[in-house]
This record gives C-alpha cells, structure tokens and sequence, in this order.
DNA sequence: CAATTGTATTAAGACTACTAATACATTATG
DNA sequence: CATAATGTATTAGTAGTCTTAATACAATTG
C-alpha cells in the first residue's frame, strides 16, 4: 500500500512539519496503529526525494508530541495511545488554537450553529477504529 | 478604555500577527462593531512602542481578511458584517486548520465527545453581541 | 491651506528556518 | 563477530522573514 505521504510543492509550509502531519492524521484515523512501525528515515527520504535528515525531524517532533517511540537500529513505532500524556500546558495550547479556530469562522459570517455542525461533520470523519484495525493493533502487542 | 492590545515579548508570532490576532478577537466577540474606528496607525505604534509600519501591515492583513475597510485620510473602521464575502476557499482553509486540531486533540488522548465539548464551551465564550453593542451598531450606521 | 491618516518604497540588520553533507552510535541479523 | 540497517549529532550554508527606519506620496478632513 506503499506511501500516502505526499509534499505539495508551493506549500508554506516547511516539508518536515507537512510529513509529520500527514503521519499525525493517519494516527488520529487510527490508521496507523499503536506498534505500527514507520519506514526507516532513508528510505521514506528516497521516496518523497527529500533529506534523510527532514524525515528524521519530522518523526522527531512525533517523538516530542509521544506520538512515536523510537529505537536505533531498529526503527520507528506508533506507541501505545494509553501511554501519552496529556499534560494541562497541552490541553491550554489546544484551547488557543480553538479560539482563533472560533475566531476566523465567526468573522467568516458564520453562526455559532453552523461551526458546530462543521465541527462534528469533520470529526466524525476521524471515524472510530475498525475491527480489522483493533486486530492489527493486538497481534502486535 | 485605553488600548486591549498587548504584544507578549517572548512570542514566536510577529508583532504585526498578534496585532491583528487580538483585533480579530474583538470582532469576533462583538467587543468591535461594525463602523467602530481604530487607532491610527501612528497612535497605535506610539502606544505599543513598535513601528508604525507594523501596525499598518496588522491593518492591511484585517483588511484583506475583510473585517475592515480603510480610507486614506479619515481613518481605518470595522466593516458591516453582512458585507464580508464568505469565499468557499475561506471554508476549505477553515475546515483544513479544523482537521489539524482535531487531529491534536483525538492524538492528546481525547474522545470525540471531549473535543465536542470543549469546542462548545469556547465557543460559549464568545457570547452573543450584547443589546448595548447593537445600539452602538445602529448609530453607526 | 494645514493637519491627519493610510500607503509605498527602499534598505539594513538580526534572527530563524530549512536543507544538506557527513560522520557517529546503537541495534538487528546471520 | 561482521555487516547491514537504523536513528542521531554536528556543522554549514542558503534563504527567507521580521522589524525598524527614513522618507516621500496620496487622500481626506476641517
């Protein structure tokens, strides 16, 4: 199934956070497992044509957010969700952005109403896990 | 009532983003009405002890993003709300920075009903446009 | 006309971000 | 143990961003 990590070209954004992102989201989905393993840093940088060393930093900051625990010599793994923090300066930070999330949307000419529909809309496309993956996430455990 | 406006030293952002961060805010919570005035862009900058070119590029970024209209000479004023164009490239921008906090919170351990939960009570937040705020609406208009 | 307000241009300095090249350390494999 | 595979560390250079500054210009107000 190879790689559904892709770098847009003009993007602002820096290509290691756009790495770390993607990876991000295929987690929260529940796409990637806890004990999934990551493809080595030089491979994944032969792949998308990038530095060995931007995809070391991309996985580095899933490291720092606990995503990810990582081991020389052997890899890169999904850790185990009931293993990650959630610290109060987290959950602060989270806020914020939710209030310049809210911010933008209301000076959008949106109704309080409407961003919660949209909100609800986007979360239920972080669809629950399925069956298939909970398996996958035992046999590895 | 002075100035709200507060640009936090240590900061990552650009003077000129919190600038226009904290003025969207008070847009957004109604604290700023349409046909309100801001500072001068020289009054501003001498009361935040910054330049006032920063200032003036906190005002053209508010202005792009159509909360304000300006006029060379008379000053910068917050726009009627029903004027600001809701452009389907705003809503795919919105709902792409939605995912991204999504994707925060279910990776910070939170559930779905959590998330929802908190977005409702910021959302609360930025309560209703009080019957005092509307008055001072109409007269401006 | 004079004062006020926003705009435009240019430049310089400081700082940060990003990517790259290379060497190193640790672990797995046979 | 030897080799391969994997992540890490260091260094460097390039590019870009941010802020300030100094001026000059344009449009509106009174």
């Amino acid at each position: 199934m190879a790689l559904w990590i892709q770098i847009l070209p003009g993007s602002s954004e820096p290509i290691y956070v756009q790495v770390a992102e993607q990876i991000s989201k295929a987690i929260a989905r529940g796409e990637l497992a806890s004990g999934d393993k990551l493809p080595a840093v030089r491979k994944l940088a032969a792949e998308l044509v990038i530095n060995p060393n931007t995809v070391a930093r991309a996985y580095r900051r899933l490291e720092q957010a606990g995503l990810v625990t990582t081991k020389t010599g052997s890899g890169t793994f999904v850790s185990d969700p009931k293993l990650r923090r959630t610290d109060a300066a987290d959950i602060n930070m989270l806020t914020e952005r939710m209030d310049t999330l809210i911010t933008r949307g209301l000076n959008l000419g949106l109704k309080a109403q409407d961003l919660i529909s949209l909100f609800e809309r986007r979360l239920a496309k972080f669809g629950n896990k399925s069956k298939k993956q909970e398996d996958r996430k035992k046999r590895n455990e």
